[in-house]
This record gives C-alpha cells, structure tokens and sequence, in this order.
DNA sequence: CGCGTTATCTACCATGCGGTAGATTCTACG
DNA sequence: CGTAGAATCTACCGCATGGTAGATAACGCG
C-alpha cells in the first residue's frame, strides 16, 4: 500500500531498519492524514498501517503531535526540494538559469494538477489547514508560516508574470493577486474532492490567470508528481 | 454566552420549556462546532454549554450525528429566509420586484463582510466543510448538496450580472464564474481564519468581480448579519 | 390542585484513546 | 559467533467518548 520493502536505489545509504520502520509510519501518516483529518486517526491506526504496535510507533515518535509536525516538515522539505530540481533541469534545458519567480505560478498549476490526477493531497492539506485554524492545533504555526510562505513566493511569481507579460499587466496588485490564486486554488480542491465532477482545477486556475492578463499557454506544465 | 432566557418577542408562540433547551443546545452546538470541528467536539461538551447533562441532550438528539445534521439544516433555513427578507424589504424599498439572481452575488459579499465582523460562522464552515470531505462524514452529503445549490444560486446571478453590467460581458462562463467566486471565498476565508491581518477578504472579493467586468460599487451590502 | 407527560438527572457500560513500563526479540557490527 | 544496543511487543493506566437504563423532578393542562 505504501513502499516496497526492498526497492532501495544502488548502494548509497543502505538505510538501517529503523530508519526504514519510521519511513513506513510517516508515509502511513500521511495517507491516513489525508484520509480522515488529524484529530479522528489514532496512533493505532497509524502503526496498524505501519505493521507496527502503537507502543512501537512511539519508540519513534514522542506523541501524536510530534508525529504531524514531523510529517508536515517533512512533505514541505521533499516538495521544496522538487521545486528545487525542476528548476534546475528546466534551466539545463534552455541553458539559461531560471528562477523561483519564473515558475512559481506554472509549478502551482502543476501541483494542482498532479492532485488531480492522483488525490492524495489534496484531502490532506484541505483537511489540516482546516483543522489547523484553531489556535491549539499541534500544525497551526506551521500553517500560518506555510501560508505566509507561499503568499510571498507567489508575490515574486505574480510580479514577474505581470513585468513580462505581453502586454505588461499594470493595474493589479501582486500581494493581492497571490492571495487570491492561493484562496482560488484552496477552493476549487474542497469543491472537487467533494465532488470531483463539480469543478475544473485547472481550467479555472488557468482561465483566472488569463483573466489577469498572464498568458500561461506556454508553459510546460510541471508533469511529474510532487513526491 | 448565547441568548437570554427571556428575550422572548410579544407573544405568539410561547414557546415550551423542551423547545427552548432544544434551540439552547443547537446554539451551543454550532458555537463548538465553529470553534474546535465536529470530531472533536464531545457530546458532553456541547451539554454543558447548554446547562445540561449529556444524557440530557440525547433526550432531544438520536445520536451526535443528528444533532449536527439538524443544526446545519437549521441554519440554512435561518440563511435562505434572511436572504427572502433581505429581497422583500429591497423590493419594498424600490417598488420593484428584486430576484435572487440580482441580489445573490452582493448577498454572497455581504455574508462575508458579515464573518469578518463578527467571526462566529466562518470558522464553522472553513472546519466543517474539511471534514465533511470524507464520505462516511454525517455532514458529506449535506455539504455536496448545499455546494452544489450554491453554485446554481450564483451561476444565475452571475449571468444576470454579466447581462447587465456596462458593457455587458460576453467572454465569461457564468457556470465557472460561480464555482470560482465560491472556491474564492472560501479559500479567502482559510487565510483570514488563520491570519485575520493576511489578507481582505471583502476587497479581495470585489476586485476579482470587477475584474469579471461586474462593478459592485453601486450595491447595497447587506450589512446585517445572518441569524 | 392533581396528575400524566415531559424533561432532566445519576449511574453505568463498552470502547477507544494517548501514553508508559518493562520484558523480549532482533540486528548488525566487531 | 557473541553481544551491546536498537527495535518491537505485551500489558497496563487513567481518562474521555457515545450511548443506554431507569429513577426522579419539573412542567403545564384540566
């Protein structure tokens, strides 16, 4: 259901058991995350997935909390990573060096994309930052950074979707502009992971940045899936 | 906390005992459920809100799953009556016979404007939407019904709109359009629930409008609030 | 006022929870 | 191969949960 067991990459590090045994029960995490929220899994649901004790489960983990935090770091730093690396092969391809801000927008299209087309995190996130609203939820400072992060990407990526547009875009502010994209993007999955039929992800994410005067036909959108 | 016991309006209905600790324990009930999510609010929790034992609630509920479906269909009864009031008294003031398609969108705006003032119902559905994600959830069935009136709602106010703005727009699909000002708001209202100082939700709204080629300038918010 | 109805309480149940303690099995390295 | 240390298990704790049973208190109508 989550990894092979035995699909280790030629030889670098050969990865000691446990550290294996506490892959399994993050990405467990993750999955039953996305499944049912934070605060309706149970650490014995997690381990079962685990095929593990909820006593062994805490060998590696110090509490429940722990254990979302963790997890959560752990998404934003393989997803950061992603970013990091289409951005390299696309200034490889075009031998000329690219930036975060040439293809934020185009790399959040793609995200959105990728959970369309196999919805895994989409449930995720649209059911944590929910539950994380609440000040005492163990995940709400990480989404109130993770939120504040992504707005003031997006503000580079809007500004220079706007500078190099053709026509340039004057008459729209990119804070605003982030903003809303984000707003637009967190909308349309919880409209579609309730009803999948419903909406269109990114045809409307698209037809909103035409809207604004940003041509994205061109872009190569970001095929491969975030992690 | 929630309403005085005698605020009882000149007399019609006088109302029994059960029925009053029954609209005690649905008020309750929505409070909690706005600030912590359905999952992890008890039963007894909500009980004692109310000046009651949790044994005593169930006299009134089946079960935790029919409290919550009974005070979501109450508030939208609550919501589409306030919403006929609202058209009623526009239309007295006019003498002229307003439609929900006129009004749906600067309503939908003024419900916002409304939750930004006074943040009770924005957390309730930010919260509860997530977790009605998930089909064994005893709100998912609620939740795809009420989204889906909502968007035949605003798809006939927003091509109303586009007839008769000036110029009226012709390049936009009034069936997206609704389900993108939807999916706006809502993703807005993560943002602000999160960081209230992150984002304007009520300007963030009217901008996208104007940029459909809507000019809202000329509405009359709705300024009162909804229930 | 009397009394049936309704409302409410106390007490209980089984279940599942997060977390801890300590015994036991397994791993991997010298 | 032996063994220290890591990994994992069994067993338990106290607590909260949703729900039930039945006794008791309050209401409100005749």
């Amino acid at each position: 259901m989550t990894t092979t067991m035995d699909g280790d990459r030629s030889g670098v590090p050969p990865l000691t058991k446990g550290e294996r045994t506490r892959r399994r029960i993050m990405d467990s995490a993750l999955e039953l995350f996305g499944e049912r929220g934070y605060t309706s899994v149970s650490l014995r649901d997690v381990a079962a997935r685990a095929a593990i004790t909820h006593a062994g489960l805490l060998h590696y983990f110090s509490g429940k909390d722990d254990l979302l935090i963790t997890v959560m770091i752990d998404r934003d730093k393989q997803e950061i990573i992603a970013l990091q690396e289409h951005i390299e092969q696309l200034s490889r391809r075009d031998g000329r060096p690219w930036t975060v801000d040439d293809v934020g927008l185009s790399w959040l299209v793609g995200q959105i994309a990728a959970n369309q087309r196999r919805p895994d995190l989409a449930p995720l996130y649209v059911k944590l930052s929910a539950e994380a609203t609440e000040p005492s939820h163990p995940a709400h400072n990480y989404f109130r950074k993770r939120y504040a992060r992504l707005r003031r990407t997006l503000t580079g990526s809007m500004a220079r979707a706007f500078a190099t547009a053709d026509p340039p875009v004057t008459g729209h502010d990119p804070v605003a502009a982030a903003a809303q994209v984000i707003a637009l993007a967190d909308g349309l999955q919880i409209q579609w992971v309730l009803d999948p039929d419903s909406v269109d992800m990114v045809a409307s994410l698209l037809g909103y940045l035409r809207m604004l005067g940003i041509d994205p036909d061109g872009w190569a959108l970001a095929d491969e899936a975030a992690g």
